[in-house]
DNA sequence: TTTTAGACCATTTTT
DNA sequence: TGGTCTAAAA
């Protein structure tokens, strides 16, 4: 078979990893070196040249869209689907091993998946449990701890106070927590993992079948692995199966939720005979920008080390934008986006990247000043919506009647009359006799510890849900879906939202579309099959909880992208604007007092930088409205890492006046500072006859018809028409 | 049960 | 400043 088509389109070192030998091999791939590719063109290369069966190949990643885009891109460059490979997620393939050994693992077969937002409530229920004062022991914490534990593969007997109580506390709770979620069979995500590494642990036979059945396994964005995911890939790899992992130390951006930097650096002597293959060669950048971005990153220690380089040619320098304030930086950003789209560009061309959230706001605002389509990553996702989440647990709890979870979340939605009372008398006796909420309702009627008026609008909640799981078994899942939301009021609920009803019933119908086309595909393997996954219903639920879908619908018109650093990682865009160069913003106050957090924070930086084609704009503002209070900045030392002649000042801070018939600049030079000043400038103090002194903060248009605002000190913001206002300088 | 007023507090986010 | 959450009032 002639397979030169796998290798010969890649570059030395891109072959060297997709055809290298059955061993391990740590792959440090650079931003925009082809890190996708070679991970695809090896599992076809092990398949068509090693010839391993499909079925011997593990693939891991992070996300489910990246295992989504590995799957299509292996269909694609193989012709077909590739059957018995097992390529998903850490977590998509925890769960898996679990629900096909649910009874080693010590789980019931319809175990449930639980997500933050359940595991959330059941964490502030177990602090009422336990009498614990909310103000003190915040459940969010709380819920922080048992993950971060969870994610060093601890458990609470492997927890040891040593006295401290404040310690004992949370080791308490996290007991109780992991009682709770054993009796109503629940796993929530670090679970997942903890427990499939367990049931390996306990499980030699089972370990060795996996160990003999996988012969490669690859796994992607190795930099983000945490503790236990780093020990689940060990000993499944065990002591001779070749691992690929590919990953980049200066993209590791998630040390705040347990990603260890340190398993690609121990990576080579804990899996011996390792080689390590540096893909240097950028597909993306120009050569400024990928200079900028060595310059930047070579200020952290300890790295595995890289040179990012490329043939594309010099482009052009990145612009720094000191702009007066927030509001100024905004509308700087959307004319230069604008310009771009006039010169023909392509607004999702375009992305805006921030270091938190709380910027999007003044942007988007300046966004629809200007009329300008934007789109925001990283909103509420489809699977988090309340109406879907209510939906949904409904089916969970006609799949389980001990999701308490479930259980809890729609036991008054729609109201049905069962307040708090007969909720906290339910509650006590589930606790007395430690069955789930659902048998304590059942047990609590039967024995009439209810009055009569609970007990009347409790057993109807539990009839509605045995009902439905009756009918559920001759009809299609979309349609016991659609049933359920009009037998239960859902529908009808939630289309009383004042302002959202609308688009909340719209989304229950989404729900049952979406349903309809996931039962329209499904089809579970033999492998499946033999492991007893043939509920439909229980699949979606699980892929629901594994998978909260986009954050919005497929959106055709052509937007700007808006999105935090964070999520903008993995992505790249011929033009963009990082706003808020500011320190303390970037790098954040929270990160920058200890020496890891500023290296996460450069990093972080680093993966912004490597995410522009073409053209980068770095923008600061020399002041900034901070939690209603303004505040004067200095730009972030991040751009003084980068080297000067890497850089073009489009202004050169407050030293520089802006005056207001200052013409925006249209040429395809960014620098045109030299502008004759007139007498008013942004940041100035004036003073008016009728409002008395303030700053001016904004202008628009030109000659007598410009306008101003200007913040009075004494009656707040006003917009004033220059040439009618009488205005003075001071 | 729903609405409203004050308290509180404030990175980054996937599974 | 503004969004979220809890407690009090309609």
């Amino acid at each position: 078979m002639d397979v030169s088509h796998l290798i010969d389109r890649l570059n030395p070192p891109q072959r060297e990893a997709v055809s290298a030998p059955l061993q391990s091999r740590l792959v440090l791939a650079g931003a925009g070196s082809g890190k996708t590719r070679v991970l695809v063109h090896r599992i076809a290369w092990l398949i068509q040249v090693e010839q391993i069966s499909p079925y011997a190949i593990m693939a891991v990643t992070f996300t489910n869209k990246a295992a989504k885009e590995m799957r299509s891109r292996i269909e694609a460059l193989l012709g077909l689907t590739p059957r018995g490979m097992w390529v998903g997620t850490f977590h998509g393939l925890a769960h898996r091993l679990l629900r096909a050994h649910h009874r080693e693992a010590n789980l019931p077969e319809n175990f449930q998946i639980l997500d933050s937002d359940d595991q959330l409530r059941l964490v502030k229920r177990i602090c009422r449990e336990l009498n614990l004062d909310e103000k003190r022991w915040d459940p969010k914490e709380l819920t922080w701890f048992i993950n971060a534990q969870k994610d060093e593969g601890l458990r609470p007997q492997h927890l040891d106070s040593y006295g401290d109580s404040s310690w004992q506390t949370r080791i308490d709770v996290y007991k109780a927590y992991e009682e709770a979620c054993q009796r109503g069979g629940m796993v929530d995500f670090g679970e997942l993992l903890l427990r499939s590494h367990e049931l390996w642990l306990n499980q030699p036979v089972l370990l060795r079948h996996y160990q003999q059945r996988f012969q490669a396994l690859l796994v992607d964005e190795f930099q983000d692995t945490n503790k236990i995911q780093y020990a689940w890939l060990r000993m499944l790899a065990g002591e001779r199966m070749p691992v690929m992992a590919v990953g980049d130390d200066d993209q590791s951006i998630y040390g705040w939720r347990g990603a260890r930097i340190e398993n690609i650096q121990n990576f080579t002597s804990d899996f011996p005979g390792t080689e390590i293959i540096r893909l240097e060669q950028n597909y993306r950048s120009t050569d400024t920008i990928l200079q900028a971005a060595n310059a930047l990153i070579a200020n952290n220690q300890g790295r595995m080390g890289k040179q990012l380089w490329t043939d594309s040619g010099e482009g052009e320098k990145i612009a720094v934008y000191s702009a007066f304030n927030e509001q100024e930086e905004a509308r700087f950003i959307v004319e230069q986006a604008e310009k771009w789209a006039d010169q023909g560009g392509m607004r999702q061309e375009v992305a805006i990247l921030y270091r938190s959230n709380a910027q999007s706001r003044v942007l988007e605002e300046a966004l629809v000043r200007a009329g300008v389509p934007y789109r925001i990553y990283g909103g509420q996702r489809f699977y988090d919506r309340l109406e879907i989440r209510n939906a949904l647990a409904y089916l969970r709890l006609m799949q389980n009647r001990h999701d308490d979870a479930a259980m809890e979340r729609v036991i008054n939605v729609p109201t049905r009359g069962i307040g708090s009372k007969t909720l906290e008398t339910v509650r006590d006796y589930a606790r007395q006799q430690q069955v789930s909420l659902w048998q304590a309702s059942v047990e609590a009627i039967e024995r009439r510890l209810l009055s009569g008026r609970a007990a009347g609008a409790l057993l109807p909640f539990i009839e509605l849900i045995n009902q439905l799981q009756r009918d559920s078994e001759s009809l299609a899942m979309a349609d016991t879906i659609a049933l359920m939301l009009q037998h239960s009021g859902l529908v009808e609920h939630h289309e009383k939202d004042k302002d959202k009803g609308e688009a909340r019933a719209e989304n229950l119908q989404e729900l049952v579309n979406a349903a309809r086309q996931f039962e329209q595909s499904w089809s579970p393997d033999e492998e499946d099959e033999q492991a007893g996954l043939t509920d439909v219903l229980a699949a979606f639920i699980d892929q629901a909880a594994l998978d909260a879908g986009d954050a919005q619908a497929a959106e055709f018109s052509d937007c700007v992208q808006l999105m935090t650093l964070h999520s903008a990682k993995g992505l790249e865009f011929p033009l963009v604007f990082m706003a808020g160069l500011e320190e303390s913003l970037f790098p954040h106050s929270m990160s920058m007092e200890d020496p890891q957090g500023l290296e996460e924070e450069r990093r972080l930086c680093y993966v912004g930088i490597t995410r522009a084609r073409q053209k980068l704009f770095m923008t600061w503002a020399e002041s900034r409205r901070f939690y209603g209070q303004e505040e004067r900045r200095t730009h972030s030392r991040f751009l003084r890492e980068i080297p000067e002649q890497l850089l073009e000042e489009v202004r050169l801070g407050a030293s520089i006046r802006r005056p207001l018939s200052f013409q925006r600049p249209t040429s395809p030079s960014f620098a045109e500072a030299e502008v004759p000043a007139t007498e008013f400038y942004l940041g100035q103090r004036v003073i008016h006859g009728t409002f008395g002194e303030g700053i001016l903060t904004n202008f628009e248009g030109q000659g007598p018809k410009a306008r101003v605002e200007v913040n009075f000190d004494d009656v707040g913001s006003k917009w004033l028409i220059l040439s009618m206002a009488k205005l003075q300088a001071l």
